[in-house]
DNA sequence: ATAGTCCCTGGAAACGATTCCATGGAATCG
DNA sequence: CGATTCCATGGAATCGTTTCCAGGGACTAT
C-alpha cells in the first residue's frame, strides 16, 4: 500500500523465497502451481509493480526504445510517432518519444539521454552532418534506425520515402497542366530530404523541359515562416512562377498565407503542390494537391526494422513510394 | 570503446577507487583536484556514460518525468508537449512523452509503463472517470499533475484553461454580430473540457438571450470526422444555425470541410469560431476566428508545477485565460 | 610533542530485480 | 530396495551506481 513494495514483500507474504517469487512473476521458469497461485495472490494484494530499472539492470534488456523526431508539432512526424508507437506496443516495447525541435544541440541532448537510459534501440529522423552523439550511439553499438531522413557516412538501416519519385510526380503533373515556370520552395541542405528533393526538382525540370531559372529556387527550413518568405521572394521576381512546389507541409502553409496576403488566389492565380499530406489540406478552400507519404507506415516499418536489429534478425533499408493526390489547388477548379 | 564501459573501468584507468570516481563524476562531494582531473580524463578517454538505471536505482531519483497527452497528432497537445519538454530540460529533467490516443486503455498502458519505470513524476491530460491506473498512480504516491483536463475526485494540482471565459468570449462575439442561432459542436462528456465547455455554452446562450434550441447542440469526440458529422447534422436542421462554434480545432477542421462540401462559404454564408488556435488557421481562406489557448504556456506551467510537487514545494492549481482572436471566418469579410 | 580537526580516500553495503548453483525430496527405474 | 533422475526451491552472486563508514595523513592549536 505504500508505493514501494518490492519482490521481497511479495515473497514474504506468499511464504516463498525471493527467487521463487521472481520465477513466478517473470513466468518462464518451472514453479509449482501452489507457489504460483500464492505469489500471484500476494502480488495482486500488495499492488506489486516490478521496478523496471532494477530488472533492466540485471537482465540487460529494458524493453524501451527511443524515438527522436525532428519536430513533434509537424503533423508528419506526429504521424510517424504514432505509427511507431503502435508497432512497439504490439511487441510490448515502450516508446520514449523525444523532440529535437529541428535543433542539432537538442538532438544531441536527447540521444545522450537515450544512451544513459540504456534503451534497447533508437529510431531517429536525423539532421546535421552526423557529428555529435550520433557517433556516440554508433560507438555504443546501440541498435539504430533512421526514419524519413538519413545521414551520409552511417551504415544504418533506414525507412525513407522515395523523394525523387515524389518530386517527379509533382513536376510531371504541373508540366502536364502547361506550367513552365515552377517555383520551388526547398528544405535546408543540412537535411537529407532537403538535398534529395532539390536534386530531384532540378532533374525533373530538365526532363520535362521546363525553365531552369535559378530565380525559381528558394530554400527554407521546414517551418511555415520560411515558406512565406520564400513565396514572397518567388512572387516578387521579374518573371514570377505560375506554380509553386513546396518541399514540406509546413512551408506550404506559409506559402498559402503569403499568396492570400498578396491578394492572389491559390488554384486560380497560382497553382500550389505540397509534399506531405496533412488532414487539414483536404478541407482547405481550395483543397491542396499533394504528393503524400504514408507517415504512419513509415513509423511502423521503422519500428519493426529496429526490433529486427535488436533481435539480431537481418534488416534491410526500405524506400516507400509516394503518391500524387490531385485536388483543386493545382487544377484551378476552385469549386466556388 | 566497447559501449559497456562502467565506472569501475574509469576508476581503474584513473588509479582511484570506485567511490572516488563516483564522487568526482557526480560532482558534489569533496575530492582532490588531482583525482578530479585524472578521473575526468579517464572518463573522457573511455567515453564513459553513467548508467541512468543503476544510478536511479540507488539514489531513488530518476530525473525523468512522464508526460501523457491525449493525442500527439492534435497540434494543441503537441504544443503542450513542446512547452513542457523545454521547461523540463531547463531543470535537466528528461521527458518521456507518450500518447494515449484518446483511448482509456492506452492511457492505462502508459501510466503502467511510467510507474514501472519509476519516473519522478507524471503529467497527464486525462480522460475517463479516473478508474484504472490513475488510482494506481495515486496509491504509489507518484507526483501527479493534470494539464488541460481534470478528473473529478482527484486531489491533484492542475493547469487548465478558463473554458467558461473562452466560450463566453466566443458567444458574446457572435451575439454582437447579430447571430441568434449558434450551433455548438461539443466534445465528449467523458472529458472535463467537453463538459465544462458545454455548460459554458448553455450559460452564455442564456446570458445573451440567444435561441436555446436543443437542435443546436451536437457532440463530437475531438477528432475531425466527428466535426464534419456534427456540422452536417446542424446544417440539415429545420432552422439551421447562422454561426458555428467548435469546441476544439480538429472538429473545426471537420466543420470547415463539411461546409465547403455543401457548397456554402465560411464567413459569408455561415460564421465559424473555433476553440484552440493552430498556426494553419491564420493562413486559411478566410482566416479563422478563434478563442486561443497558449498551449505552450500550459505545458510549461504544468511542468514547473510538477517539479514543485516533486521537490516538495507548495503547488497550487492554475487557470489560464483564453483570448479571442477575431479573423474573417466570423466577420464575413472574406477578402476575396 | 600531542591532541584535535579537517580532507580525502578506499572498501563495503545497499538499491531491487534476475539467475546461477546446490540441495532436498519425490518419482522412476533396474 | 538402492541408485538415478528430475523438479521445485532457497540462498547467494550479480548488474552499475551511490553513499555510508572508518581510517590515514596533513595541518593547526595548545
Amino acid at each position: 500500500m505504500d508505493g514501494t513494495v518490492t519482490i521481497r514483500d511479495v515473497a514474504a507474504l506468499a511464504g516463498v523465497s525471493v527467487g521463487t517469487a521472481s520465477r513466478v512473476l517473470s513466468g518462464n521458469s518451472a514453479t509449482s502451481p501452489a507457489a504460483r497461485e500464492r505469489v500471484r495472490v500476494a502480488a495482486e494484494k500488495l499492488g506489486y509493480r516490478p521496478d523496471a530499472r532494477a530488472r533492466a539492470l540485471r537482465s540487460t534488456r529494458s524493453h524501451a526504445v527511443g524515438l527522436l523526431v525532428s519536430d513533434v508539432r509537424n503533423p508528419f512526424f506526429a504521424d510517424i510517432a504514432h505509427g511507431a508507437e503502435q508497432a512497439a506496443l504490439a511487441s510490448s516495447y515502450v516508446t520514449l518519444l523525444a523532440n529535437a525541435n529541428e535543433d542539432t544541440a537538442q538532438q544531441d541532448t536527447y540521444l545522450e539521454a537515450f544512451l544513459t537510459q540504456r534503451v534497447d534501440g533508437i529510431i531517429v529522423a536525423p539532421q546535421g552532418e552526423g557529428g555529435g552523439n550520433l557517433r556516440a550511439v554508433e560507438r555504443a553499438r546501440t541498435p539504430l534506425v533512421f526514419v524519413d531522413r538519413t545521414v551520409d557516412g552511417f551504415d544504418v538501416p533506414s525507412v525513407t520515402a522515395d523523394n525523387a519519385q515524389g518530386i517527379e510526380l509533382a513536376v510531371a503533373h504541373l508540366a502536364a497542366l502547361g506550367h513552365t515556370r515552377v517555383g520551388y520552395i526547398g528544405g535546408p541542405s543540412s537535411v537529407s530530404t532537403g538535398r534529395a528533393r532539390h536534386e530531384a526538382y532540378l532533374a525533373a525540370v530538365a526532363r520535362h523541359g521546363l525553365d531552369d531559372d535559378a530565380e525559381l529556387v528558394t530554400v527554407g527550413d521546414f517551418r511555415s515562416a520560411s515558406g512565406a518568405a520564400a513565396t514572397a521572394k518567388l512572387l516578387a521576381g521579374r518573371r514570377p512562377p505560375t506554380a509553386l512546389l513546396a518541399a514540406d507541409s509546413l512551408m506550404a502553409v506559409g506559402a498559402l498565407g503569403e499568396v492570400r496576403r498578396q491578394g492572389r488566389r491559390i488554384g486560380a492565380d497560382v497553382a500550389l503542390v505540397a509534399l506531405d499530406d496533412i488532414e487539414l489540406f483536404r478541407e482547405l478552400d481550395p483543397p491542396l494537391t499533394v504528393v503524400a507519404h504514408d507517415a504512419r507506415a513509415l513509423g511502423e516499418r521503422a519500428m519493426r526494422l529496429l526490433l529486427d536489429v535488436i533481435d539480431g534478425r537481418p534488416a534491410a533499408s526500405q524506400v516507400l513510394p509516394m503518391r500524387l493526390v490531385v485536388r483543386e489547388s493545382s487544377t484551378g477548379r476552385s469549386g466556388r
